[in-house]
DNA sequence: CACGTATATGCACATGAGAGTATATACAGA
DNA sequence: TCTGTATATACTCTCATGTGCATATACGTG
């Protein structure tokens, strides 16, 4: 199980870290939450646990699983690399609507869009 | 081939993807660019395309492929649960170095932990 | 029309991963 | 120590997927 993507990729995983965003959880409640059965729970786990997604702390016999944030910010910045280009796309949207009828779209600027060679978008983003 | 999840999983089908983020490419250049036998450069377009990664136009005997934001939206739509989670792990970090030491960190707040009722760990959070 | 280029597709193959079942390990309580 | 609970692991099976190779299709040019 090479990179953070393929340990996403996977469903199940998705589910249980979606429910320990809220807080953690031992494997049993994971277990009847997602009604998973035990043995793949726990292995899921295991593959989450190795890839620094989770991190787990014993509590007499259950353990308690909870949220590493890591993994799940280079998810982030792998697609940063595309926020970029998705800005871009939504202002073309909007100078598209706003050609086509101007009173869907915002009053920010009631007359011709603002075209020029410096159109700030990408709110502050470094680069 | 389900989820968007497991689309991006594919090493090089996100090489493809980061390729086509500066501008759009024809099957030949992605192949040179990437090392990539032709038939397998395909095969990873015509999944991205089915996917809604990617759309193509014809330039004679090339297809020339592009990107398309909305699935990497929703990339970011289910990535986006866990950003609360994590920005409240870097304030933690925060609060820590900030007893640590306190010239490291920003002169916002001088004193004690500022959030009052943040505070509220999940420690008897159960059912 | 024949040929070269560009791209897509069909097929066989190997590999890896998730599921299911059974079992092992760890711990608590009587 | 025996028993029940909680979790992990081992093993097998099945299936999907990426790859390589060959070939098909499409298009432009001479």
């Amino acid at each position: 199980m090479e990179s953070i993507f393929e340990i996403v990729a996977e469903p199940n995983r998705r589910a249980i870290l979606s429910l320990l965003v809220s807080s953690q959880q031992s494997v049993g409640e994971i277990e009847r939450q997602l009604g998973i059965p035990q043995p793949a729970v726990s292995k899921h786990l295991r593959v989450l646990r190795d890839a620094g997604f989770v991190e787990s702390t014993v509590d007499a016999q259950r353990r308690l699983y909870r949220l590493k944030p890591e993994p799940l910010q280079e998810l982030d910045a792998w697609l940063a690399q595309f926020r970029r280009f998705w800005s871009a796309h939504v202002d073309a949207l909007e100078r598209h609507l706003d050609r086509m009828d101007p009173s869907t779209s915002p009053k920010k600027n009631t007359s011709r869009r603002p075209r020029g060679p410096n159109r700030k978008r990408d709110k502050g983003e470094k680069k």
